[in-house]
DNA sequence: CAGCATGTTTGAAG
DNA sequence: GCTTCAAACATGCT
């Protein structure tokens, strides 16, 4: 579920977990997932301590006793992480594991395959090289009008697009959308500053929930359009009241928009033009 | 079993 | 250069 509230979440438990202890060796069960050739990795890393993190959008940055070895995590759509120790078995999934010389492991849990660790020696060169826009959290209104206003494509699109603005996927646009009261397929260069004014507060409101509640969805507030998914083991008993907008109870509408699965009020979210 | 999936990259085509 | 669309990646879940 890695979009930045779950990236963030994984950032604080790195973080309160396995800063200052020695890695002694790295377990790798494929090296497909290193964007770095593995003997370059552990001949980089063993010995070091993780000091630090630094989150951009959806891409954690790890830290070292040695400025110039950063670790960079992404955590695709499947990634977690597993702090246990090592007289435990080994967590499903934790294909890349780091071990401290205090007898604990931090496994990097990957499903799906999808996830990545590589080494960098410079965050802001890799942001730029990848084009990594200003993280969702923290863009200014101006910022953001002015990114998303020089697109004439979809604004669903452009606001999972990471150069725009970093972090938020595709569960998160249709919740901010909504909140915005934004339709998806609206031309990003047409809209009004009053729709970037809510759709600015949406991106801030969204992202501070998530992240408040750990990006534990069914503890959203029900006035929150992620209980339509059904992913959501949801906290209320009418598994109908699910496919029913929030607010003006409409039934919530399922279409794709730019290729991905989209969920959005047809009342509420009207084009305008 | 078939279909879908929270992400990113790449390539083709207009 | 821009946009759209599809495929690919590899696997798990329903």
């Amino acid at each position: 579920m890695p979009e930045l509230p779950e990236v963030e979440i994984r950032r604080q438990y790195l973080e309160t977990a396995s800063l200052y202890q020695t890695i002694s060796h790295i377990e790798v069960e494929d090296r497909k997932l290193l964007t770095t050739d593995y003997n370059t990795l552990v001949t980089a890393l063993v010995g070091r301590q993780f000091t630090g993190t630094r989150r951009v959008g959806k891409n954690l940055f790890v830290l070292t006793d040695l400025p110039s070895v950063i670790v960079h995590m992404h955590f695709g759509m499947t990634g977690d992480l597993d702090y246990y120790h090592a007289s435990l078995e080994r967590p499903r999934f934790a294909r890349i594991v780091f071990e401290f010389t205090n007898g604990f492991n931090l496994g990097f849990l990957c499903p799906r395959k999808f996830e990545r660790i590589g080494l960098l020696d410079d965050i802001d060169a890799f942001l730029k090289r990848k084009k990594i826009g200003p993280d969702g959290l923290s863009i200014s209104l101006p910022e953001l009008t002015e990114r998303v206003r020089r697109k004439k494509a979809l604004i669903k699109p452009v606001l999972l697009d990471q150069r725009i603005v970093a972090g938020l996927g595709n569960w998160i646009v249709d919740e901010v959308l909504f909140q915005a009261y934004v339709n998806p397929e609206q031309r990003a260069d047409t809209l009004t500053d009053n729709q970037m004014s809510k759709l600015h507060a949406a991106i801030q409101l969204v992202l501070e929930t998530a992240v408040r509640y750990e990006a534990t969805y069914r503890d959203f507030p029900k006035s929150f359009l992620i209980h339509v998914r059904e992913w959501d083991d949801s906290p209320y008993d009418d598994l109908e009241a699910h496919k029913y907008c929030p607010r003006c109870k409409s039934r919530i509408e399922r279409s794709t928009v730019g290729g991905r699965t989209t969920f959005f009020c047809p009342t509420e979210q009207v084009i305008l033009q």
